[in-house]
DNA sequence: ACAAGTTGTGTACGACTGTACACATAGCTG
DNA sequence: CAGCTATGTGTACAGTCGTACACAACTTGT
């Protein structure tokens, strides 16, 4: 038999999982991938696959927990800059886009997932948003910023604000990294966006009936 | 060779067409469709595909043209019931609602190609969405609810109405269309995000810097 | 009515797919 | 050291894929 080349534990699984990020960077759907063809750009036997995964699906649902982690990195990485409140938006839509950059292919997998075919998969995606909008209401609480709102409304807002940033996700993903005109605008694009909710939140109370 | 059966002209391809939404809306993501799946669904041999689509892709682009009929007659209907403003959120997203659950497929592949791997679907889409929300501002325009607001900020907020919608579109998909209970939080919830959205543009002005 | 074009059918083929099985190697535990 | 388990490899096979080609049947224009 050919020669092994030496491993460390879980290295052919991460292999696996980062060559399907890859072939969805490289703007692959995820529900279209096959077995064959993630091993294939893994450097991988076929067979090896089933040693992690019991079907793609099963792969998929671990990148979504690895997409939590990139998730909380980001959340931190926003709470420790931003630190005044004025410019809290810009900041942290810049964090946001500079994180969506960095990691491109992952934040691709979350926009497919979304309306993805596996149904594990979008519910695990929904989850994390589902979390990252009761973080962020957390902050703004502790903040203080809009405390004339009602724990229901507060979430419906932070729920909007996480909704707003995702779908400019999927224009940030239309574009190329590199065209940093068009980034710019879907920054400003978005940061208006969240201000908009934010001037709603604060005038909230009496449309509330 | 075995009968033919008497066809209409285009029959096939609108069987082709309907057959690949059939398939979507039975779970599957249109980038995971293949030729031969869709033909064998249409009850049509695989080669009389390349008759009517040189590809899936092709299939997909029409679908989108199909799928701008369908809104167009969502916003005929809207605008010929909206006649008076105080109600007007809860009855456009009631009529969006239940144009949704009508064509329930046409809107699942508007919210998968919207990060599918097509990037000429995904522009159809997009021009789609960005059609829907010229219109609208023209409307909103039109009965003077937002007359303090530049062109510029209205396009945007009629945006950002038209992208919360489509969001809450992804989560209508989510849920069986029987169960009725959460289709009318989806409702509500939908309602809540386009009223938080207008009483920030009511505000919006002295932000505006 | 006949020629031309259009649309659907049947057959064929090479490439690719998922997965089962037996086997080899590495690392751990005793 | 022996043996066990986890992990990677190679081979194999039946099913599916996209698509090329030749042919049939219907539609249309003249």
């Amino acid at each position: 038999m050919s020669e092994r080349k030496k491993r460390k534990p879980g290295e052919t699984r991460e292999k696996l999982m980062s060559a399907a990020l890859t072939l969805v960077g490289k703007g692959r759907h995820f529900a279209s991938l096959g077995i064959r063809e993630v091993t294939r750009q893994a450097g991988v036997v076929p067979t090896s696959f089933y040693r992690h995964f019991r079907n793609m699906d099963d792969l998929g649902l671990q990148l979504v927990d690895e997409l939590g982690l990139v998730l909380r990195r980001m959340m931190r990485e926003a709470r420790a800059n931003v630190l005044q409140a004025d410019k809290l938006i810009e900041e942290s839509v810049g964090i946001f886009i500079s994180h969506a950059q960095a990691n491109r292919s992952f934040f691709l997998f979350m926009a497919q997932g979304l309306a993805g075919e596996s149904r594990a998969i979008q519910d695990g995606i929904r989850s994390e948003m589902r979390y990252f909008a009761s973080e962020l209401a957390n902050d703004l609480q502790r903040l203080k910023l809009v405390d004339h709102l009602c724990d229901g409304d507060l979430e419906m807002t932070c729920d909007l604000v996480v909704r707003s940033v995702a779908f400019s996700l999927t224009d940030l993903m239309g574009v190329s990294a590199e065209d940093e005109y068009q980034v710019e605008q879907i920054r400003k694009r978005t940061c208006r966006f969240l201000q908009l909710i934010f001037v709603g939140a604060a005038h909230w109370d009496n449309k509330h009936l």
